[in-house]
DNA sequence: AAGAAGTGCAATCCTGTGGTTGCAAGACGC
DNA sequence: GCGTCTTGCAACCACAGGATTGCACTTCTT
């Protein structure tokens, strides 16, 4: 059970903020400021944010001139996705299989 | 896209301790005790962690006499990985669709 | 009845981290 | 060149939370 690199993925996805700044990239590619803009905290606590957003791999960045343009890669969470789904999968099947024991078959 | 009650979800599964707890109960139901026994943190450091896990539904207790056995709900982190892998595929097609018209389609 | 084993609650400690302000440095538009 | 916009540190603050120790209470065993 290769739980790896999941944890962090999960750990960066396990905040609000986090969500917020997540759904205002899927409007459109964006710099920390102009994100800065439109949610209720500064750019740098934005910029921490996109920093370990990226860190996991769940966002990337461009530098176009002077500033810094971040987009989501969805497939990032479609793969955390398809991993969390197997390890639920396998617990449903070990917890079938002692079921099946505990009532005597 | 409902977010809802997803985001405590994720960070209750972002902590490595965490998943140690899980992956102990994976082997089988057991106490908080017995988990103390196993893993290296102390037995009150554990029923924190449970009552998290169990918060967000990951975990259900049973009170057996002077003990409670705890037990992972595999189904809960399937349904997490489903929402998970839905909204990683709404962003797919988002991205997919930006692309098209990027390239002059 | 008495000891052992398990739980529950509380106080405490310390690190991590989400958030802020402030300022220096780079890139653009005139 | 000069003002403007944006990024990039760095310091700092406050709170959450992961972990510990200590003690009281309940339940089982003998």
């Amino acid at each position: 059970m290769t739980t790896g690199t999941l944890v962090p993925v999960f750990a960066a996805l396990g905040d609000e903020t986090r969500w917020s700044i997540l759904a205002a990239l899927g409007e459109g590619d964006a710099s920390a400021s102009a994100l800065a803009g439109r949610l209720p905290v500064t750019r740098q606590a934005i910029m921490k944010h996109l920093a370990v957003l990226q860190e996991v791999g769940l966002v990337e960045s461009e530098r176009v001139g002077r500033e810094v343009r971040y987009r989501v890669i969805g497939a990032q969470l479609s793969d955390a996705a398809r991993r969390l789904d197997a390890i639920g999968a396998e617990w449903d099947r070990r917890l079938a299989a002692i079921k099946q024991i505990a009532e005597g078959l």
